[in-house]
DNA sequence: GCCAACGTTGGC
DNA sequence: GCCAACGTTGGC
Protein backbone atom coordinates (compact mmCIF):
# COMPACT_ATOMS: atom_id res chain seq x y z
CA UNK A 1 0.00 0.00 0.00
CA UNK A 2 1.44 3.14 -0.93
CA UNK A 3 0.11 6.53 -0.77
CA UNK A 4 0.15 9.61 -2.98
CA UNK A 5 -1.06 13.49 -3.14
CA UNK A 6 -3.45 14.47 -5.91
CA UNK A 7 -3.56 18.53 -6.27
CA UNK A 8 -6.18 20.49 -7.98
CA UNK A 9 -7.60 24.06 -8.34
CA UNK A 10 -10.89 24.46 -6.52
CA UNK A 11 -12.00 26.32 -9.06
CA UNK A 12 -11.89 23.75 -11.61
CA UNK A 13 -11.95 20.60 -9.72
CA UNK A 14 -13.06 20.54 -6.54
CA UNK A 15 -13.71 17.76 -3.23
CA UNK A 16 -16.97 18.54 -2.98
CA UNK A 17 -16.69 17.57 -7.17
CA UNK A 18 -15.09 14.29 -6.02
CA UNK A 19 -17.60 13.53 -3.90
CA UNK A 20 -20.47 14.26 -5.95
CA UNK A 21 -19.02 11.52 -8.11
CA UNK A 22 -19.71 9.12 -5.17
CA UNK A 23 -18.19 5.10 -5.45
CA UNK A 24 -17.87 5.73 -9.51
CA UNK A 25 -15.15 8.23 -9.14
CA UNK A 26 -13.91 10.48 -11.89
CA UNK A 27 -10.41 10.22 -14.07
CA UNK A 28 -7.41 11.94 -12.88
CA UNK A 29 -7.33 13.50 -16.98
CA UNK A 30 -5.87 16.69 -17.53
CA UNK A 31 -1.89 15.92 -16.62
CA UNK A 32 0.15 17.07 -19.17
CA UNK A 33 3.64 16.67 -16.93
CA UNK A 34 5.64 13.28 -17.22
CA UNK A 35 6.82 13.55 -13.84
CA UNK A 36 3.04 13.36 -12.55
CA UNK A 37 2.19 10.86 -14.84
CA UNK A 38 5.10 8.83 -14.22
CA UNK A 39 3.83 8.83 -10.58
CA UNK A 40 0.42 7.73 -11.70
CA UNK A 41 1.71 4.82 -13.05
CA UNK A 42 2.98 3.66 -10.03
CA UNK A 43 -0.42 3.76 -8.21
CA UNK A 44 -2.45 0.42 -7.67
CA UNK A 45 -5.55 0.06 -6.79
CA UNK A 46 -6.73 0.27 -2.97
CA UNK A 47 -4.03 2.55 -2.18
CA UNK A 48 -5.07 5.87 -0.64
CA UNK A 49 -4.44 9.25 -1.65
CA UNK A 50 -4.70 13.15 0.07
CA UNK A 51 -6.69 15.52 -2.38
CA UNK A 52 -4.97 19.33 -1.95
CA UNK A 53 -6.54 22.03 -2.89
CA UNK A 54 -3.80 24.66 -4.27
CA UNK A 55 -4.61 28.32 -5.00
CA UNK A 56 -6.89 30.10 -3.09
CA UNK A 57 -7.23 26.93 -0.39
CA UNK A 58 -3.58 25.66 0.08
CA UNK A 59 -4.55 22.92 2.03
CA UNK A 60 -5.62 18.85 2.31
CA UNK A 61 -9.08 18.84 2.57
CA UNK A 62 -9.82 15.04 1.81
CA UNK A 63 -8.66 11.18 1.09
CA UNK A 64 -9.57 9.58 -2.07
CA UNK A 65 -9.17 5.61 -2.91
CA UNK A 66 -7.12 4.65 -6.42
CA UNK A 67 -9.66 3.05 -8.00
CA UNK A 68 -8.19 2.22 -12.02
CA UNK A 69 -4.71 2.36 -12.70
CA UNK A 70 -2.88 3.99 -15.55
CA UNK A 71 -4.56 4.09 -18.30
CA UNK A 72 -5.15 6.71 -21.35
CA UNK A 73 -6.33 9.54 -20.58
CA UNK A 74 -9.63 10.02 -21.98
CA UNK A 75 -9.35 14.14 -22.44
CA UNK A 76 -6.33 13.67 -24.63
CA UNK A 77 -5.52 11.94 -28.16
CA UNK A 78 -2.11 11.94 -27.59
CA UNK A 79 -1.21 8.96 -26.33
CA UNK A 80 1.53 9.58 -23.89
CA UNK A 81 -0.96 10.97 -21.17
CA UNK A 82 -2.31 8.56 -19.29
CA UNK A 83 -4.49 9.08 -15.98
CA UNK A 84 -5.46 7.01 -12.70
CA UNK A 85 -9.53 6.84 -11.57
CA UNK A 86 -10.37 8.09 -7.53
CA UNK A 87 -12.94 8.03 -5.51
CA UNK A 88 -13.64 9.94 -2.34
CA UNK A 89 -13.34 8.51 1.25
CA UNK A 90 -13.72 10.83 3.33
CA UNK A 91 -12.93 14.58 4.08
CA UNK A 92 -10.77 15.83 6.34
CA UNK A 93 -12.04 16.48 9.77
CA UNK A 94 -10.21 19.49 9.61
CA UNK A 95 -8.20 20.54 6.35
CA UNK A 96 -4.34 20.63 7.32
CA UNK A 97 -3.17 23.85 5.45
CA UNK A 98 -0.04 24.26 3.58
CA UNK A 99 1.61 26.71 6.09
CA UNK A 100 0.84 24.12 8.74
CA UNK A 101 2.79 21.67 7.20
CA UNK A 102 5.82 24.13 5.68
CA UNK A 103 5.97 25.11 9.41
CA UNK A 104 6.91 21.26 10.68
CA UNK A 105 10.39 20.03 9.56
CA UNK A 106 9.50 16.46 9.47
CA UNK A 107 7.88 17.28 6.10
CA UNK A 108 10.87 19.39 4.49
CA UNK A 109 11.24 16.65 2.15
CA UNK A 110 8.06 16.54 0.41
CA UNK A 111 7.55 17.46 -2.94
CA UNK A 112 4.65 19.72 -1.89
CA UNK A 113 7.25 21.87 -0.24
CA UNK A 114 9.79 21.45 -2.39
CA UNK A 115 8.57 20.91 -5.92
CA UNK A 116 5.59 23.37 -5.54
CA UNK A 117 4.41 23.00 -9.82
CA UNK A 118 3.98 18.76 -9.36
CA UNK A 119 0.91 17.98 -9.14
CA UNK A 120 0.66 14.48 -8.38
CA UNK A 121 3.36 13.27 -5.98
CA UNK A 122 4.02 10.23 -3.54
CA UNK A 123 3.56 10.61 0.26
CA UNK A 124 5.87 8.22 2.55
CA UNK A 125 3.98 6.83 5.16
CA UNK A 126 5.29 9.13 8.21
CA UNK A 127 4.12 12.09 6.30
CA UNK A 128 0.86 10.20 5.63
CA UNK A 129 0.00 9.17 9.15
CA UNK A 130 1.46 13.05 10.83
CA UNK A 131 -0.92 14.84 8.49
CA UNK A 132 -4.07 12.55 9.09
CA UNK A 133 -3.33 13.11 13.06
CA UNK A 134 -2.99 17.06 12.19
CA UNK A 135 -6.29 16.61 10.35
CA UNK A 136 -7.71 15.15 13.47
CA UNK A 137 -8.73 12.15 10.16
CA UNK A 138 -8.12 8.52 10.49
CA UNK A 139 -5.36 7.54 8.14
C1' DG B 1 -2.19 40.10 -10.43
C1' DC B 2 2.64 39.27 -10.17
C1' DC B 3 6.46 36.61 -10.65
C1' DA B 4 9.73 32.71 -9.55
C1' DA B 5 10.51 28.16 -10.69
C1' DC B 6 10.57 24.90 -13.83
C1' DG B 7 9.01 22.02 -17.77
C1' DT B 8 8.60 21.92 -22.81
C1' DT B 9 9.47 23.23 -27.51
C1' DG B 10 11.99 24.14 -31.43
C1' DG B 11 15.88 26.29 -33.98
C1' DC B 12 20.47 25.59 -34.79
C1' DG C 1 22.13 17.59 -28.13
C1' DC C 2 22.23 22.31 -26.45
C1' DC C 3 19.96 26.17 -25.00
C1' DA C 4 16.98 30.27 -25.61
C1' DA C 5 12.33 31.36 -25.72
C1' DC C 6 8.10 30.47 -24.19
C1' DG C 7 4.21 28.65 -21.43
C1' DT C 8 2.27 27.05 -17.11
C1' DT C 9 1.79 26.32 -12.25
C1' DG C 10 1.03 27.87 -7.91
C1' DG C 11 2.53 30.61 -3.83
C1' DC C 12 2.38 35.12 -2.31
Amino acid sequence: MAYWLFKSEPEGWSWDDQVARGEAGEEWDGVRNYQARNVMRQMKVGDLGFFYHSQSDKAVVGIVEVIAEAHPDSTSDDDRWECVDIRAVRPFTRPVTLEQIKADPRFADMALVKNTRLSVQPVDEAAWRAICEMGDTAP
